[in-house]
DNA sequence: ACCTGAACACCGTTCAAGT
DNA sequence: ACCTGAACACCGTTCAAGT
């Protein structure tokens, strides 16, 4: 049996900086983005509004400081695996993470700086590759491109339209419904390869990062 | 010698949805996304906040709208190059459209549905990659694959705190300095390649893009 | 058909005050 | 050191009304 009231409230002993944004994480994940407000945050930490302004210096802050805890959740790579493995299992880590803080990828251009947690991300990937074998020029590619592939991918991810399988087969229906005459190519993709029963959306996410890490495998190799 | 007042105003002629949702990108692009309220968006259309309703719906619609006119920018598929071409065009326009308005890619996790603009480029590219040769599955491989880089690419472009090459090497020179000891490569990293006079973010851009086409065109060719 | 005024239930944040 | 009350200048949006 637990103690009193909700996890990682702990209603009454000092709000710390870090308490504010696991409260402010939790609440953008429960009630989404647009009810992140400082006098909703408040009251999920059961204080008064001005209350948070003595951990934190805004709401901007807030904004940051979520983004870099989300960055935080992310699986550092394995260095024991080899670069390709790890990046592979990074990238997924990655995906998960940001699939299941939905708000984040949409908080980067609103963010001023790079957060710790970001900073150690990026250094541990870099070592990773170097360790591979990467020149630091070539890192400085594979990272930048890795990373764009994946966030690009969950940005598309969490715009579409819908969540489920379900959702996607009633959807891509409606396309070919309603705008066969006018997109016909999207109608042909929509019927002869997104509402085939095996299609899977997180597929694709395999398929590009496959191709990025094969490419960049025989540059490397290249020299 | 122009008419009277500022360019795509024309203060009193009446309202329709295309002119809010000009001004709203104009406004977006001026004094950025914070400053787009229902109120300052009538005031720059000379008219009072409650105008606006008989022409949208409500704010979010405003938010979808301004999404999908960014993405009627983008030039479409030129289909005389043949696709790898017409990609690295489209692509290049892309970047140049995204970053003219760096609010946009922040939308697209609030945006309930694409608009017409978006789906008539994606049927365009669609078909762009059928006529060159790609199956239906490889194409819907490729779209999402490009269109994931692209918009990642874009996406850590505008996060990045800083906007001028000066800048950059302000920003490099700082992690250096501050965080050598705690993110060794990280800071290798910026000595060594960030640093340099001739590193450009820009070419990252390219060298990701021909990776990935030349990855797709050797599966093309393959079968 | 197109626009407005007044009002409601919200925001983030300052400043001065309480323990 | 940590928290609060009252206030200010904002929000998006409803409803009823004007031309």
């Amino acid at each position: 049996m637990a103690t009193t009231s909700k996890p990682a409230q702990r209603p009454r002993d000092p709000l710390t900086r870090d308490r504010v944004l696991e409260g402010a994480v939790a609440l953008a994940d429960e009630r989404g983005i647009s009810a992140l407000t400082m006098r909703n945050l408040a009251e999920v930490l059961d204080r008064k509004p001005m209350a948070l302004y003595h951990h934190v210096a805004n709401k901007d802050e807030v904004l940051d400081g979520m983004v870099d805890a989300v960055f935080g959740e992310i699986d550092l790579p394995d260095d024991s695996v080899g670069w390709k493995t790890a990046m592979r299992q990074r990238a997924g880590s990655a995906r998960t993470v940001l699939l299941r803080h939905p708000w984040a990828l949409g908080l980067m251009d609103a963010r001023t700086a790079p957060g710790v947690a970001t900073l150690r991300h990026l250094d541990a990937v870099i070592g990773c590759l170097l360790d591979g074998g990467f020149s630091i020029e070539m890192a400085g590619h594979a990272v930048s491109l890795i990373d764009a592939y994946v966030y690009g991918f969950v940005l598309q991810e969490v715009s579409l339209p819908f969540d489920t399988p379900e959702e996607t087969h009633d959807a891509a229906d409606a396309v070919v419904e309603q705008a066969g005459d006018e997109f016909p190519h999207l109608a042909a993709m929509a019927a002869r390869y997104v509402l085939q029963p095996e299609y899977n959306f997180e597929d694709e996410f395999h398929f590009g990062l496959d191709l990025i890490l094969d490419g960049l495998e025989q540059m490397v190799a290249a020299g």
